[in-house]
DNA sequence: ATGCTCCTGCGAA
DNA sequence: CTAACGTTCGCAGGAGCAT
């Protein structure tokens, strides 16, 4: 049963260009929140030598020197087009899982293998036409080889145009195709994994794939036993159904700059609790417990250093940004200690539930409970309508000296009226 | 021996 | 001038605990 990966051309620089032509042809990067890291490169900066989450004050030459364009990440507008990116490709496809902010898996089991490259070729276009991104489109029986697939299509490696079948693949041609990818591209193949394969003498695709699966496990995990099974073309990992519940919902920042003051401190763990039951309240679920983590800034080495987190249980399972703000801040108090320079704080919101399976067996405070469902409704409409954080709760500060560096933001020009430029 | 919960490591985008 | 390095999610497996 065929599917195909479709993913997004360095979306986040994509995205950027949709909205500013100007950077077409050019080296551009995206950086990471705080302007840290370089998430997303142009073509003309891979071509630059430069990598994946290199920290862009290490980068700041080179910039100057080739006029490599910076900037800050704007996840509103990227939020956006992969909507409208994700909503047409459903429409090429019963069944489609979104699989990340810009890729998402189409099954393509109803469809004629021949005609299946052309098809998706037509996929690209309507990508382009309608929303202005480039995709490329990998074609398989297994979601490892999909991606991998994938992956031949944007390197041109079979010949191809954005699109990569391996389907119309002859075994002999896949094998010295496979042959000549290293390890660490696989799916689920990281750096760790990829140095223990190299020192069994496993360093390309084809190997691993002839790999004895049994060893591997032994070796490895299940996990990667699958991958190996997948490479052989057995489908060991499921399209999932859209709408499964997260179990889990982090908020988490570096700051700005560092901060040491239990109330500053207090401010932003209050902020991220309210961001994370927005989220919470949005996926109809209630978190069973909180918790809360602070820490140093871990590549200061030369100043003391200091993580802790902690997990506060709720009495009752709740939703409500009052109750999570309070055991939040609750417990930064237990794990606070003074004298250290702050970089980081975050919000974890775990055990999570349905929501109605948690109404059901509720006894006590239905007056209570039902006035705090009603004020939720009313804060989130409020910041549906009016804008993120027009209504907050106070605990989460004015001034926000640690809010994060964005010093590179192009304008929210789906989102935001007011920030669209005037045409001269 | 068995079944949990919690924590850590890994991978991915 | 200096110092400046992301976030969020799931899964597996081991440790530690209770039964």
């Amino acid at each position: 049963m065929p599917l195909a990966l479709v993913d997004c051309n360095n979306f986040y620089v994509s995205c950027e260009r949709v909205f500013n032509p100007k950077l077409e042809g050019k080296p551009v990067v995206v950086l990471s929140n705080n302007d840290g890291c370089a998430v997303a490169r142009s073509n003309e900066v891979k071509a630059l030598g430069v990598k994946m989450g290199e920290p862009w004050f290490k980068l700041e030459k080179l910039a100057k020197q080739h006029d490599i364009i910076a900037l800050s990440s704007n996840y509103t507008l990227y939020a956006d087009l992969s909507a409208r990116v994700m909503s047409i490709l459903a429409t090429f496809s019963p069944k489609q899982e979104v699989y990340s902010i810009d890729e998402c898996f189409l099954d393509l089991g109803g469809f004629a293998p021949d005609t299946l490259a052309d098809y998706c070729q037509t996929i690209r276009k309507t990508i382009k036409r309608n929303v202005g991104i480039p995709v490329c489109v990998g074609i398989a029986d297994t979601k490892t080889l999909a991606k991998l697939a994938n992956h031949c299509a944007k390197k041109g490696l079979a010949g191809n145009n954005g699109v990569c079948d391996f389907g119309r693949l002859a075994e002999v041609e896949r094998s010295r195709l496979f042959a000549s990818i290293p390890v660490g591209e696989v799916w689920g193949i990281g750096r760790k994994i990829s140095e223990k394969l190299l020192t069994m003498g496993i360093q390309t695709v084809e190997e691993l794939r002839i790999a004895n699966p049994n060893k591997i496990r032994q070796q490895f995990s299940v996990v990667v036993e699958r991958t190996v099974k997948e490479l052989n073309g057995i489908p060991c990992i499921e399209l999932e159904d859209v709408g499964t519940p997260r179990q889990q919902i982090m908020v988490s920042r570096s700051f700005g700059q560092e901060v040491s003051s239990l109330g500053e401190l207090s401010e932003s763990v209050a902020y991220f609790a309210t961001r994370a039951a927005e989220k919470l309240r949005k996926d109809g679920s209630v978190a069973a417990s909180v918790c809360v983590f602070i820490q140093t800034n871990p590549f200061k080495e030369k100043a003391p250093q200091y993580q802790r987190s902690i997990v506060v249980p709720m009495v009752q399972p709740a939703d409500d940004t009052v109750a999570l703000v309070n055991a939040a801040t609750q417990g930064l108090r237990e794990i606070y200690r003074m004298g250290f320079g702050y970089k980081k704080s975050g919000v974890l919101l775990m055990g999570l539930q349905p929501k109605e399976m948690i109404q059901a067996t509720l006894f006590d405070n239905q007056a209570e409970q039902a006035k705090s469902a009603k004020l939720m409704k009313v804060m989130d409409s409020i910041n549906r309508n009016m804008g993120h954080g027009s209504l907050t709760i106070a605990a989460s500060g004015i001034r926000q000296r640690w809010a994060m560096r964005r010093d590179r933001k192009s304008p929210n020009y789906t989102t935001e009226w007011d920030e669209l430029p005037i045409a001269e």
